[in-house]
DNA sequence: TATTGAGTTTTTGTATACAAACTGTTATAT
DNA sequence: ATATAACAGTTTGTATACAAAAACTCAATA
């Protein structure tokens, strides 16, 4: 795995916390290579806003409430943008692709629940593409390129640890809903199923985090 | 100057064209230092999207037709939430600011006309002060950092070049619109009105761009 | 003529060395 | 006790060397 997958993942999954101070030997010895494919690692995170550089170093980027809100903004807006176009330019074989993500979203959700085989993971892993084929089926590459760029939060990105039966199945009816809007080619139904679909997450992630703005003021420190 | 910020230049200033090769030796040579830094800096650039890379080596990123058809759809989309979000939150300094900004904005029009002594570059850049204002005003960072990143790629066509004394003249018109609208907070005013003013660029740059799509399809190599 | 493949050249990827910049500490003077 | 200067330690920034991968050349073969 690259340097950058490998850091960008520890990130993603809290290894490295948010506002802990990586330098670049600690992660050429962690990875066991060399600084230099370290350091363009560490410019092509900062450039997706993963990681902020100071005067010496860099650290984890840390999420205040106020950037969780901004961002769920932000994505609500493109994704709406994203499902409207859907529906109006989707094909065919999108309409096809955008149904098998969602049969399999569904098929993991009741095996979740049922056998218990499925993992959270899995269940996370097939939202993500079931988003992301009705983001291919607007036709515009751009959207989606940023709609990824402002997803991709740590906490954002494990806010599905947070959702029960109820809400995982309730997930899943919106789903639905919006592909039946795009499938009808509904623009606005499509958007605003959209809207509220992500709203409701963010509501389910600020359920849980009362004071993230607090909670790591603490400065935690490589090794 | 940094190797990023050179290299950016030189893509933005058309000195090194769509579809042209870079190989880092070159660019190394070209800036005199060596291949370390440029490395780093390309991998920024990929990031943001000015360039691609390929199997070996990276080639300045050619944008089609279609592409700048979706960037502005995507910057009216951003810009005009911007907009409607600035009516809804700006701060009396935010208003002080946009209006300072479009006063310059203004008095450098009529001096272009007038004078001469003031610059398209300058007109170019004080446009941007003010919808940079503006962005700032909507009082959310993340819609800030992706809307510079979608602005940048028109300037590839230097689009401004090409307005003449009425459009300029109108755009300053439509500032003032927009601004009035902010000051009222009238958000969907704002957000039509921002909307109207980027579509409107975008046909400027349409009219000008009559096949882009083919115009480099050759492949300009280095040196 | 088209194709394969060995050998050559070009270009990238990584490690390492060293200089430069920053940080922290201790000793000295006020 | 506080401030400052000098020094030592840490960490980054850049150059360079070399290995690895890709692209190219051209002769041998079908």
């Amino acid at each position: 795995m690259s340097a950058y997958k490998y850091i960008k993942h520890a990130i993603l999954h809290g290894e490295f916390a948010p506002k802990m101070r990586l330098t670049e030997e600690y992660l050429a010895n962690k990875l066991q290579i060399s600084r230099t494919p370290i350091r363009e690692a560490l410019k092509q995170l900062e450039a997706e806003g993963l990681i902020v550089s100071m005067k010496r170093g860099v650290r984890v980027r840390h999420f205040t409430k106020k950037d969780i809100h901004e961002i769920y903004d932000l994505r609500t807006l493109l994704e709406g943008y994203a499902a409207a176009q859907a529906a109006m330019n989707r094909t065919e074989f999108d309409l096809q692709e955008m149904n098998v993500s969602n049969d399999k979203y569904e098929a993991a959700i009741v095996d979740y629940f049922d056998t218990g085989k499925t993992t959270i993971e899995e269940i996370l892993d097939l939202n993500h593409r079931f988003h992301d084929a009705v983001i291919r089926a607007s036709q515009n590459q751009h959207v989606h390129s940023h709609i990824s760029k402002v997803v991709v939060v740590p906490l954002i990105f494990r806010s599905f640890y947070w959702f029960d039966e109820e809400q995982l199945r309730h997930s899943l009816e919106v789903h639905k809903t919006i592909l039946k809007a795009i499938e009808e080619q509904d623009l606005e139904r499509a958007r605003v199923a959209m809207h509220e679909h992500i709203y409701h997450g963010r509501d389910q992630v600020f359920k849980h985090i009362v004071d993230i703005d607090r909670q790591y003021s603490g400065t935690e420190e490589v090794q």
